[in-house]
DNA sequence: CTGAAAGCGCTTACAG
DNA sequence: CTGAAAGCGCTTACAG
């Protein structure tokens, strides 16, 4: 910039004005300085302004994983809210591991991010209290955050699962299975919970075997699949607490002999072509990214000081024909 | 930072010190100024330090879109290299717009990342042309940069498609139909060109009916399908140029009364659990993302100077049964 | 072992 | 309409 006010014969803050398209410079001035640009070779060092004017214009968004299909759509969408306000996105997945969370977090801290909207892999997020009120807008979705107060936008994980479970019941089984992810992740509780307030509703027991919480690897989610569909009274329905749970579901009924319902938390993509078609409860993948977004940038226009909200977006049943199978007889 | 000087009752370059690890300061002069780091609650501003050093430890990733799970292992492989080698990630979606991603690649290098890793929507990226010579690594990804000399990782298309093609072939198919995505995409074109290879390999003629350009929307893919599968000499099979012709295709092939072979190009999940399952040629989509990133990060560690590099990387023929299916007699 | 000065590339606040 | 000075929060290069 020095260089191309010397060139332009002009001072650094003629230049500024003309880089910047502020009003009170002769155009013969500004025609000067931009032919000194061009020759030059000149753009604006944004880091550097960025320092000055104490807004760096970027979000940090932090997810669990983003090879992850679910969480593709909600950075998508908070990518065009960042977009639409004008802000770049830094990224970066924290593998489920609370420490790689909190790391990343940080070093999105330590640029000054504007904004942090993260998918939290842990449970203790008060190391954020300093950066929150330093005044970084802090935004959690999906999950909620651990031990401190603060602005979230989830999933009615619950409300979905009862509806998941509700409907299988409806159609007349009374032997349901839960699969689920570790309990220490929230979502997983929140959709046991769902299952258990869906077959208390109906008045229906549930038997300790019938549930199992635990890493949804293939083998672990084949290895319950085997127990809950042998003994004398097997399950004639499974609800599956999350996609991976659902696909090896998917593949080990196929080769089951008698028909067993399945209904699966979170769609994916074919599920309606598989044979039976698969019947599941539907996030809101872009509408979370999006409303955590939203809220984001409310916070930074100046809406920094009214309470935390949480907001929570509804899940939807699909029905489409594999919740539907009726118990065997 | 000052403040802790302040505080501690020292100098600013002795906060730096401590700050950075840096080797000299008595243990009792740290004890101090740590005590007023932590009592003030100091984080250091890395925007800042970097504008010093002149390395933003930040690379950008530009692709077509962050919601397309073709990129999504792509993305954390790009993550993955540079974390390991201590850089953040801007990312960014283009949506197959050449002016929005002109204008991200452009945002990321006024920001000075040291490093730009692009899926390309254009076709002219000369406008990178100051960018690079100012000492911005860049490395294309997926597509090749247009008209410029560059760093570029590739899937070898055509070789694929000619594999794809010729298994089919084998098969003892003779009319092979090819619905493509927008010629001008380089990728697509590419894929049209293995098909015609294959063909011509073979000794088989092309009929101009038998293969289609375009958008790869449902609506399309249905279209020139209908045409392809009437008349009296219809074809009994049929290449997909990619992922989303390819789940349209298995729609259209589900309700259509004669058996027509399929192979797909991109592998997708759940291939293997339809009816039949779906023979893809598959891309290292990981692979592109890693030996991009690694190899921009050479780039930056001193060997800006070599001649630009073009890997290609193969694809790998999946054979799951769609594939297999003798033509209709 | 420690620190004052200059500078990274911009903008802010002000004066002319 | 224009520009010199100070400053954003750090590091570099140097001196003591």
């Amino acid at each position: 910039m020095k260089d191309v006010a010397a060139r332009a014969g002009v001072g650094l803050k003629t230049v500024s004005r003309v880089v910047n398209e502020e009003p009170g410079v002769t155009p013969d001035t500004v025609a000067r300085v931009q032919a000194a640009i061009d020759a030059l070779g000149f753009r604006r060092n944004d880091s550097a302004r960025l320092l000055r004017t104490r807004r760096t214009a970027s979000v940090g968004l932090v997810l669990e994983d983003l090879a992850d299909p679910f969480y593709a759509p909600l950075s998508r969408a908070v990518e065009d809210v960042a977009r639409a306000n004008g802000a770049l996105l830094f990224t970066g997945s924290s593998a489920e591991d609370p420490r790689r969370e909190q790391e990343l977090v940080l070093a999105f801290c330590a640029r000054r991010v504007d904004g942090l909207i993260v998918v939290p892999a842990g449970d203790d997020h008060r190391y954020l209290i300093p950066e929150i009120e330093a005044g970084v807008a802090t935004v959690f979705v999906d999950r909620p955050a651990g031990r401190i107060d603060a602005d979230m936008v989830l999933t009615d994980n619950a409300g979905g699962t009862r509806d998941g479970v509700a409907h299988l019941i409806a159609h007349g089984h009374r032997r349901i299975g839960f699969i689920g992810d570790q309990p220490g992740i929230h979502t997983a509780a929140e959709r046991l919970r769902g299952y258990r307030e869906a077959m208390a509703d109906a008045g229906l027991p549930i038997r300790p075997e019938w549930y199992s919480m635990g890493p949804t690897n293939p083998e672990r989610v084949r290895a319950v699949l085997a127990s809950l569909l042998s003994g004398p009274e097997p399950v004639t329905a499974l609800f599956a607490g999350n996609n991976r749970v659902t696909v090896t579901a998917v593949r080990v009924l196929s080769h089951h002999p008698r028909p067993v319902a399945l209904v699966g938390f979170d769609d994916f993509e074919l599920a309606d072509l598989l044979d039976p078609p698969v019947t599941v409860v539907a996030q809101d993948s872009p509408g979370l990214g999006r409303s955590a977004a939203q809220l984001l940038f409310r916070r930074l226009e100046g809406g920094a000081d009214a309470a935390p909200e949480r907001l929570e977006l509804p899940a939807r049943l699909i029905a489409r024909g594999s919740g539907e199978i009726p118990p065997a007889p």
